[in-house]
DNA sequence: TTATTGTATGTAAGCGCTTTCATCGATACT
DNA sequence: AGTATCGATGAAAGCGCTTACATACAATAA
């Protein structure tokens, strides 16, 4: 490579100061337009490619998002990513990626260089961070975005699903069918807040028909089909055995499925199963996995499109909620009748 | 956030000179012991983060990796960019995304988007890329990687492992099993190398053997559940029928033995199917998914190390290859008697 | 005509850091 | 003792850009 061109390259072949040059990138309105057409010849002619570093350093911003993810390993963690980083790229921002595996000390460190980095905003996902991170934000003063959870109480703002809403569907959906005796087969929950919304719906819905939902039918299982596997064999040992699961995401879904397959138990007629996602294996699996949808690749629209509005100095007041719904399959229907009565 | 802390800000309370306190940050080494203590203490009390905008534009460079990959919503690559992420953000680099969705014309858009922000270095995935990215590359000088392919030319540094010989295994395994009529459900081959190295590898092989494999045992097919499902429906009308069927991957694959379970066919003994990448959900499913492990994490791992060796200097002579290996499980078997002999 | 306003561009001062070169004392060698 | 060498630090010049502020000219108002 030879000498990089700059600016005032630019600036002396179109015969204008550089000051000039600088207004036809960032404001080019102002420019008469012979003037601009100058400038955008020798700017061709050079191959010119500003320098986002002297622009950073002089503008105080870098065009940059921070995202704060626990994974890409999931789905929709990668979906959601996907999304938002397109949506970024279609406005001139870079998205910066940093991921800390359910892993606080992690998260702080993630969000610490992305700071550094001089990102114009951070997004985070969930409720749940250290005090040591929410320290970090406050000093930082770096606007900030909550996904994949409603923030309530107004303290950030959110872009989200009411996950415990979502887990009362389920609960719903499967009372209807005359279920009374339920499981759970959940993520880890621990720094997971969505998770525990989750498991929490089931326990409120529940609650609210009179039920209750006793530790011991409760499986805490990676997000693996083998976690559903395990989780659906440690459930059936139980007496009474539920007719009803309810699983943390797809994974652990068709996990469970694929074990009632393998030990003899009919789904829906023994057992009843439901997942969380929609992920497109669902619909393909027999029977089809009754699930919720989740609007993953909405979410990073949205995001994206909703940390822009911040930058751009719009005041965001209300948690954005988007739809979730129940997608009815046949991993699903009326409670078996039980040795008990 | 009342007034942001620089460098000279530690200084004056350091009792140094800024040049001591950027050497403390940059080589830790070069200062006596009391010296790089007393700055430390000085950052701890002022809370100092250094600007990344002030120290890219001195030093020329940003410590951050771009990253141009198809996209993320591929179990594969979103592996494989969680684990460069990871790996890369252990050394203190960033890693800056793009994505094309095999779109020439946005890969283009990402890279140069990648450039302008100024990385040290830009990997790219497969060996196929516009003339006009060529151009750029050899323009901006930046160190350039290769992966998910071996690039023999010697044009590039290169980080994968051989498609071709990939297939070559699958096709071995099911000769050995007494095939010898194929069928092949391909990823879109328009823009994506490796699908195509995939289906020549099938292609070659089955030359070896002095077999052929008409263009119309070829189905193309978008790497989905789905597309496994309707490229198995469209090779088993053929006449005669394929006894056995190389996916493009485990999506496809998986697709294709729920349609085999839905049409009533029999795996393996009526059909043979083989996968390729070797996901969970391959030793899930029954019978389990005879398939090619693809090393997603380690290639992600390596190609973070090997970008920062090129980085610190090293010279990378020769492609970097990683093992695959056909992994045997149930779905494949002696080839059925079919009608013709 | 002259004062006033506005529009288009130039001047120059940084943004916060790194790095070359110079300096200064201490140690080692002759 | 005198000189060369080295290790630790300081002084200061930018890195490439943006952005007040200044300027110059044209158009309008009085």
């Amino acid at each position: 490579m030879t000498q990089r061109i700059k600016l005032a390259d630019v600036a002396r072949l179109a015969g204008v100061s550089s000051a000039t040059v600088s207004r036809s990138l960032n404001y080019p309105i102002l420019l008469k337009a012979d003037t601009l057409q100058k400038i955008q010849a020798a700017i061709a002619t050079l191959g010119y490619v500003p320098d986002s570093a002297g622009r950073a350093l002089a503008s105080r911003r870098t065009q940059t998002v921070g995202l704060v993810v626990p994974t890409l390993d999931h789905a929709i963690f990668s979906r959601f990513t996907q999304t938002m980083q397109t949506t970024l790229a279609e406005s001139g921002y870079q998205l910066l990626i940093a991921s800390h595996e359910y892993n606080p000390t992690l998260e702080l460190n993630g969000a610490r260089a992305l700071i550094e980095r001089g990102v114009d905003a951070l997004v985070l996902v969930g409720l749940e961070h250290s005090q040591a991170l929410r320290d970090l934000l406050a000093r930082s003063g770096i606007p900030m975005l909550t996904t994949w959870a409603l923030d309530r109480s107004g303290k950030s703002v959110s872009v989200g699903f009411d996950n415990q809403a979502a887990s009362v569907l389920a609960v719903r959906h499967l009372l209807e069918l005359g279920h009374r005796e339920f499981g759970v087969i959940c993520g880890v929950q621990h720094h997971n807040d969505r998770a525990r919304a989750r498991v929490e719906g089931v326990r409120q819905a529940l609650l609210d028909a009179g039920l209750s939902l006793p530790a011991s039918c409760i499986t805490e299982q990676p997000f693996t089909y083998a976690g559903g596997r395990n989780g659906l064999r440690a459930l059936v040992a139980l007496s009474p055995r539920p007719t009803a699961i309810i699983c943390g995401n797809d994974l652990l879904a068709v996990g469970a499925l694929i074990e009632c397959q393998s030990i003899g138990l009919a789904v829906p007629k023994e057992i009843s199963l439901v997942g969380f996602d929609n992920q497109e294996l669902a619909s393909h699996v027999g029977p089809g996995l009754t699930t919720i949808n989740v609007p993953a690749a909405e979410l990073g629209r949205v995001s994206a499109r909703t940390i822009m509005q911040q930058l751009a100095g719009a005041t965001i007041d209300a948690p954005v909620e988007l739809p979730i719904e129940l997608v009815v399959r046949g991993s699903t229907g009326p409670a078996a009748m039980t040795g008990r009565r």
